[in-house]
Order: C-alpha cells, then sequence, then structure tokens
DNA sequence: ACCTTTGTTGACAAAATTGTCAAACAGAAT
DNA sequence: ATTCTGTTTGACAATTTTGTCAACAAAGGT
C-alpha cells in the first residue's frame, strides 16, 4: 500500500482535471497525466478501466458540479440584486481557477456523437431553480431595475461578461500585447464593472 | 493531372478549416480531414509534409484573418457608435460562421510550450488600429456615451457579448433544456440587444 | 509518340497511444 | 512467519495515427 494512502483514484482524476480544466491541455495523453500525478500509467487503467472512462467521469462530475453551483446561487433566497452580485463574484473566482472547463466540455460535447438523439429527451425541461430566477429577471425588467431583453439573454451576458475574458486570456494578451500582469489588472476590474453594467449605472460622472 | 485543378491544396485546407471552426472536432485526426476532403490522405501530406504543419498554416492563416478583420473595422473611419454597430453586425457573423475558431486558436496555444519566451517580443505594442481606436473608446467615456471603465475592458465586453454565446452554444442549449431553434431566436436578438446594452440605453420604457 | 512534370494512390513502415498481464510489493489479518 | 488482499509496476500486445515510398495516372510540351 501507499505510503499514505490519500486514495489514488483521486489524485488521478484531480491531476486529470487539472491538466484538462486548468492547463488547457485537451489533447493531454495518459502518459501525460500519469505523468503529472507522478503514478504509473498502468495504475491508471487499474483504476479507470480505459481513458474515456476516466475522462467520463471526470466530465461528468465538473459538469454536474458546476450546474449545481450556478443553480445554489442562482436559486437561493437573497435578494436580486445581492444575488446578481454573489453570483458575478463565486462564478468569477469559479472559472479564474478552472479556466478551461467551459472549453473542454464543449470540445467533449463535439467529439461523441450525441449519446442519444434525444428522442424523448425533450420531456425535461429548464430546471426549476433556473426558471425561478428568469422569473425574477422578468420582474426586474418590469421595474426598470435592468434593461428588457429575454431573460435567458440577461442570463447569457452575466455568463459571457464573466467567462470570455478569463478563457480567452491567451488570445488577448497576445492580440493587445500586452503584459499578463496588465490583463490582470483588467480582469480585477471586471467584477464591479460588470454589475455597473448589468445594472444600467448611467456614465453621467 | 485533376480532371478539374480547383487546388487540392486549397481544398485541404479549407476542409480544415471547416472540421476544426465550424465542426468543433479539435482532434481531428489526417484521415478525418482527408475523408471530409474527398482525398487521399497520402495527398494531404504531399502538400503538406506533416499534419503539424497543416495545423500551423491553417491557425496561422486564420489568426491572420481574424485580426485583419477586427483591425479593418475597428480602424475605420467611421462614427464611432456606427463602427461598433457594424464590427457587432459583422464579427457576430463571423464567429456564427466559425464558432470554434477562437476555441481552437486558445487550445494550439496551450499545447505549444510557446515558441519563443519573447525574450524582447514585449518590444512591439498594442497595434496602431486597435490603439486608435481605445482612444475613441476613452473619448465617448468622456462624452458620457457609454459607461466608463478602461477601454480594454469596453472592448473586451463587445467580444464577450458576441462571441462567447455561440461558441457555448451546445453547452446552453443542454443547460437551459432548451431547442436549438429558440436558442437560435436569442441570438438573433442579440444584435440589437448588445448596442443597447453599450450605449447604455434606459430601460425606462 | 515520348518524355517530363505534377498529382494521386495503395502498400508499407514508424511512431505514438492505449490496453493487458502477470510478477512484485506492502500492509493487515491469521 | 505466512497468507491474503488490494495496489503498483515493468514488459508486452494491440490499436491508432502519422509518415514514407514507389508505382501509377494525367496532362503539356517537344
Amino acid at each position: 500500500m501507499a505510503v499514505r494512502d490519500v486514495g489514488t483514484e483521486q489524485i488521478i482524476k484531480d491531476t486529470a482535471r487539472k491538466v484538462f480544466f486548468i492547463e488547457g491541455k485537451l489533447h493531454a495523453t495518459t502518459q501525460d497525466i500519469a505523468d503529472a500525478a507522478g503514478i504509473n500509467r498502468t495504475s491508471l487503467h487499474y483504476y479507470f478501466r480505459s481513458k474515456n472512462d476516466l475522462v467520463k467521469q471526470v466530465h461528468d462530475e465538473a459538469k454536474g458540479e458546476l450546474t449545481r453551483k450556478i443553480k445554489a446561487i442562482l436559486g437561493s433566497e437573497l435578494p436580486f440584486r445581492e444575488k446578481v452580485e454573489k453570483f458575478i463574484s463565486v462564478f468569477f473566482d469559479y472559472v479564474t481557477n478552472a479556466p478551461y472547463l467551459q472549453s473542454f466540455l464543449i470540445n467533449e460535447m463535439n467529439c461523441k456523437p450525441q449519446s442519444e438523439p434525444q428522442l424523448f429527451a425533450r420531456a425535461t425541461s429548464t430546471p426549476p431553480e433556473i426558471r425561478l430566477f428568469l422569473n425574477e429577471i422578468s420582474q426586474e425588467m418590469e421595474k426598470g431595475t435592468i434593461m428588457k431583453t429575454s431573460p435567458e439573454n440577461f442570463m447569457i451576458n452575466l455568463f459571457s461578461l464573466i467567462s470570455y475574458p478569463i478563457i480567452m486570456k491567451p488570445l488577448y494578451i497576445d492580440f493587445f500585447e500586452q503584459s499578463p500582469e496588465r490583463y490582470e489588472k483588467l480582469m480585477i476590474e471586471r467584477k464591479e464593472m460588470i454589475v455597473n453594467m448589468i445594472f444600467n449605472v448611467n456614465s453621467v460622472n
């Protein structure tokens, strides 16, 4: 047995997540992961029959965790504005710590030929927490607190403004020809800026 | 020679772009590309010594094209608001037609160990068209036409609001449990919505 | 008609990646 | 100490992906 059995299985999963979601190495090989985890590649097969199994598990868990996280905040009892602020703050940090999670999920979805043609998957509909939040959004739009659009688009804006700049960091550092430090500064500015933008604070000085 | 020589080399590149940027198959093999192009895989090696060569070319050309496109609009002589509107419209269409281009670029940048440690690459700085546009943004912020932030963050917002929802389409269709058709509708709404949002139109009915 | 050039192809070789197996190992229980 | 169990490992096999080569085909010039 290992000197200190923290659970090799868990180490492998954690490492895989790190490699995929943090380092963004979507093509990582089993050897890459084994090396990064400091274990023998065969061990990886001992715990996960195949690479696919590992990827699938990591994928599913991450996706579940992500949606749970979102639902938890958006389904909470906080007043609207606080809720949005909290969401921005928490989700911003989450994405910062796993910038490539979303890219990974997208990529997975495109490679697999769509497990089921979702014959009756269409039966399920928008989860309750989200439906609730969408309603809140509508109400706030009526009140004039926020700009009018589809509630879904309000949410999509939120996600976009938070995630995209983090995901595309390398591209924009390159494009703007800026130092990573400067970009960091810009990112820090964002949390507050997004709130202002969303709540339509007029720039009348 | 081929019956009708439209340039096999070009066909291969076009197909590779299609597979990578449109279908989002970032792991596509040379065989996949050859099949999609309707050519023998060996031909691919005839025109591009290796897979890496092909990928590199496609990558570089796409990246160049993308930045040229952006610079062309943002560096044009249009008045600010029109310029922004045009940018939204054109860039939106561009991203729609090649949703995975940006993911692809990001992925490439992460796999390669950063060609040069850019010892004196730091010498170059923000391209002139962009610098110009950033100035315009500052001026508009002074005027109060748009919200105050770092000009860079204004640009990043623009990119985010346009690109992200298109890139993440499969994920959000899944998350919202919505039909692709409905999502399409949401996307169409966006062009105008983004303009409103950017120019801070108050939602006072 | 013949040669040359360019492009295409199938067969093969090489490399990379994944998967398997049986031997070795370490601690726990007997 | 010995056996037992779950784990680790190196060696090997299978598969997948990439790269090469030499034969073949199709045009164009001579």
